[in-house]
DNA sequence: ATTAGCACTCTTGCTTCAAGAGTGCTAATA
DNA sequence: TATTAGCACTCTTGAAGCAAGAGTGCTAAT
């Protein structure tokens, strides 16, 4: 019972700081919570809370806020997430059905979720390790320069220039451009890169094996490179509406490192459906140590599909680096320890699934 | 004699304003600057330039600072832009160089603008509408789902995706897009829509026709999508360094604003190979009133393989809106108003000519 | 046309002060 | 033992007052 106020208290002393802003006093919260019990009380259990690590004054004569611990205990009470009503679902569905392409989707949904929490938020593009070749192309610019369109499962594009030393007849490099189709498509990247440096072996292509060896690498590096799945970010403006309770310079600067963001949002999305959140210093990140970034996984290999294929095609070896169930990528939204956690993960978690589908819909195609 | 004066005076006050962001007094400028006349005098010129609106003073017993009007001066003044020196543009080069495709090149362009201006950095993709088709492809992603990939003559890479309602077979398509490849490449978007349409009409397309009609209308669409070109921005961060002299938010409002940006920066950029300055009220921004944005064009046509090409190519109509020498993409830089104006121009202005370079150069590609 | 000198104006930083908010502790109560 | 009333104490916040400093405008002299 005594136990259980306390965590009574402690949830109204967040709920209130986070409406409100401003360190909660014992008064405050004895007059506008239904607790039953006077503000002395409440003083006791405050000292208590206080004691444990969970909130902290300011100065010695202020009310007390939460701190990252009571935010975390906090954010752990709110077991269920819930989900948005149809209404707002059916809306974002709304909003993002009619993109056209890829790109066009993920920066529809960045604006879209930065919009609904009123923070910054970002969607990475999946990743092209986690993803399956399903057209390479190769397009001149000149007689010595080649460009690499990749094209995957997921519908992402990647580009890349080659440039060779020797100029190579065209209609050959059609030949080994379908060649290279046939014997690629649907596998991963890095399984794509050796089919290629195999095929350069082993065909008769001369003066185009050196072409092809080039390729190779390059896709090998398109599969590795970390910052792969491109970064769309969006709301920055956001931050500069709050009042400035304090620096936002790190802030910024974390989020223009891409490498950092990239990595610490992949970390925390690793279990896929759910959302998971991260709570100042809880995101190791130097410049978020007082914001939260709350985030989640989309876009999981379909698991059935996978296996069904898989055994189908017996081209490709077994190095494929698939994890069951990892996500593709992620959509996520950053804002200060005292934000909505509720709404932003109700949000991320809907935009999370509309992607989701919209990835695994690519039989269907976007409308 | 003494109008010259006045305005040497006018310049000094701008370059202590700009170094140290304070009011500067009539002592300080007797002082530093080797004028050769007492402060008295200069205080006389001051008030003489307030009257004429260069200069303004925060409150009655404050040294001045430049107007609007008065840095437009000084700006027009700064005639000739300094160039960088070799050593300088040859670590821009080097930087570039190793770019590895389009969006490479264009990002690493911001970054490093950004990172050389210290302020933030815009540089916009070429303009779908005002480059050439290299190559379209249509890659299915299922029966009745195309991607359409378009490939520019700049190398910027566009996507489409395309649904149907009936399922084609796969050489169909495959005819249809050599044929369109063989009529449409080296026409501009518009053009190359009316290609399409033309070959939708009179070939015995049957089911195709259909399909052909919708990409066409695609094409066109991209065409004329006032954004198409990508827009890059790096350095926001560097907004929240500087000390809040005034409220930022409006400022990242506009940034988050493409079109807008793009817009000016388009307008900005018109005469080619000059930068161009716009300063407070004259970039019309509501979020851009107290900053300057210095912004070049880049990647002009190259005017006689236009025309070479032109004759040659009969097929294409003449309804092409292509304007000799106008830029086809801009790179720029947006700062304060007491930014350096005369770094900020060389900068942009040799990023500029970089990217030009590198466009233009499709026939060497990137190294 | 320039300059020295001087009175005048404003900002800026500091200190003081009173009001208000909130706490911790003690002693009384159920 | 858990709760509560009461009270002294602490600390922030805002206003007000004040002295120092910077810079100007004006006048009169050169």
């Amino acid at each position: 019972m005594k136990q259980s106020r306390r965590m009574l208290v402690l949830r109204a002393v967040i709920e209130d700081y986070i409406r409100t802003q401003e360190p909660v006093g014992s008064s405050t919260l004895a007059r506008e919570y239904g607790l039953g019990v006077s503000s002395a009380t409440i003083r006791n259990d405050m000292a208590a809370l206080e004691d444990e690590g969970y909130l902290i004054q300011p100065h010695t004569s202020a009310g007390r806020i939460p701190t990252e611990r009571g935010y975390r205990y906090f954010v752990d009470e709110l077991a269920s997430v819930v989900r948005l009503s149809a209404a707002q679902r059916r809306a974002i569905a709304n909003f993002l059905s009619d993109s056209v392409s890829l790109q066009d989707a993920l920066e529809r949904s960045v604006r879209l979720l930065s919009h609904i929490t009123g923070q910054v938020a970002i969607v990475s593009g999946p990743s092209l390790a986690k993803s399956r070749v399903r057209r390479i192309e190769i397009v001149p610019l000149s007689t010595t320069t080649m460009l690499a369109v990749i094209i995957t499962d997921a519908g992402s594009v990647a580009q890349h220039t080659l440039s060779l030393d020797v100029t190579l007849p065209s209609d050959r490099i059609m030949d080994l451009s379908d060649e290279i189709n046939r014997v690629c498509i649907n596998s991963s990247l890095s399984a794509a890169a050796g089919c290629i440096r195999r095929l350069a072996a082993v065909q008769d292509l001369r003066e185009m094996s050196n072409f092809a060896i080039k390729l190779a690498r390059t896709v090998e590096a398109m599969a590795n490179d970390e910052r792969s799945g491109q970064l769309y970010i969006a709301g920055t403006s956001q931050l500069a509406h709050q009042q400035p309770t304090e620096d936002l310079a790190p802030l910024f600067d974390a989020l223009e490192e891409q490498a950092v963001i990239m990595r610490l949002m992949n970390n925390l999305s690793q279990q896929n459906g759910e959302v998971g959140v991260a709570i100042g210093s809880e995101t190791k990140t130097p410049g978020l140590m007082s914001s939260a970034v709350v985030s989640s996984g989309y876009g999981h290999s379909m698991v059935d599909q996978i296996s069904a294929d898989r055994s189908a095609d017996a081209d490709r070896p077994d190095n494929d680096n698939y994890r069951q169930d990892a996500p593709v990528a992620f959509v996520g939204s950053i804002g200060p320890t005292h934000m909505d956690y509720a709404a932003t993960m109700s949000a991320v978690r809907a935009v999370a699934r509309y992607l989701t589908e919209l990835i695994a819909q690519d039989d269907t195609g976007w409308s």
